[in-house]
DNA sequence: AAGCTATTCTAACAAGCGTTAGGTGAATCA
DNA sequence: TGATTCACCTAACGCTTGTTAGAATAGCTT
């Protein structure tokens, strides 16, 4: 960061801005998004954004940075924050349940990675991966350790059975509305088909 | 359709304009594909797309329309295709398996309606969501029917176990790549995870 | 008070957009 | 053969876009 922001992060004008950006991001997509229209809601005309950031592909590379890194550091101290005698699939379902919450409560900047991520520009997409696929090893190692602890049939094609979960729980922003069923009563729904139909 | 349309459907000029749209809207969504870039993959210029369509909307409208209606269709026709004594799961599995290969396969006019939809124009959302509806309500009846034939367990909330499905098959669009599994493969997959999950 | 720096605005730019009006040549029909 | 219709093209329209340069404002420092 350089001393010429300092001032900036106090007022939190880029937050401000990655915020806007990442809530018309997601219910418009990316070139539909103007830099207009993210100024016009933070307050500011579209040229102050500059001062900012360097491009409209730099603010969706930031969108898309932080929502990932801001759910996977939500998703392991989900798990890592469970009693000693959990079971692996006790973790499953704990990183699903935060990982739902977090979709679904300060859920923009996870949407945007999940609608506006394959439309973005190849070189932002090429960015992103990089978290995302740390991410994608985390969960991949909630699988296996599940498996090695014999607590998933050793038949089940663990890859699967983590992009199914996943679709799963992409396709709720499709559908969720406020007032039924909240995160955690989901991701146990969710859990509980998945477990079972996976489970030893 | 209009008498001046007649030699149009001869060279199929029109249907050529959806496709190229469709695989357009696909990966780059809506606003970004532009009448000059879809022209030009049918060898024509922008301007000629109006003898054939009035706007970019309706070239949308048509794509989401085409892509539900053909989808519903096949699953129909595959669950209809069932021997007699197929029981409320094999459908199911069977509707599974006809969605994945369209998807997958002819996949584009899909793909524009699981992709795009979120971002069409209002007036659009509403035109498609017509056989949208008639489309989940086929879906409903499938698990109705099964939980009814005794085949589902009773505590299970259908709609969740029905959009937890959906979820996944659309998700594949997403990490899907030729080479691997095929579609049938991976619906059987999918229903072995469901099914075992929610059997009675 | 004067100067400096952080932050925003104004005003414009070239490029690209969806769309339209009118023209062109080939096929069809009288 | 002449007239008409089909299918497409050309050329432009008004508008919006991301981006930039330079001016303005406000707060801090000395």
């Amino acid at each position: 960061m350089t001393a010429q922001h300092k001032r900036t992060e106090e007022t939190g004008t880029h937050v401000k801005i990655l915020a806007a950006a990442a809530s018309l991001f997601r219910s418009r997509g990316y070139e539909a998004t103007t830099l207009r229209g993210i100024a016009a809601e933070c307050g500011l005309k579209a040229g102050s954004i500059y001062y900012h950031f360097s491009s409209k592909d730099e603010i969706l590379a930031e969108v898309l940075d932080f929502g990932i890194k801001e759910l996977h550091r939500n998703v392991r101290e989900a798990v890592g924050a469970l009693p000693a005698g959990a079971s692996r699939c006790d973790a499953i379902a704990a990183a699903t349940r935060r990982h739902l919450e977090c979709m679904l409560e300060f859920g923009d900047f996870t949407a945007t990675n999940i609608r506006v991520f394959s439309q973005a520009p190849v070189e932002i997409q090429k960015r992103a991966l990089v978290a995302r696929r740390e991410y994608e090893a985390y969960w991949k190692s909630l699988f296996t350790d599940a498996r090695d602890a014999g607590e998933i049939r050793g038949d089940i094609d663990l890859s699967i059975a983590r992009l199914f979960l996943f679709g799963g729980m992409s396709w709720t922003l499709e559908w969720y509305r406020d007032g039924g069923l909240d995160a955690r009563e989901l991701a146990d729904l969710y859990t509980g088909i998945l477990l079972r139909g996976i489970a030893n």
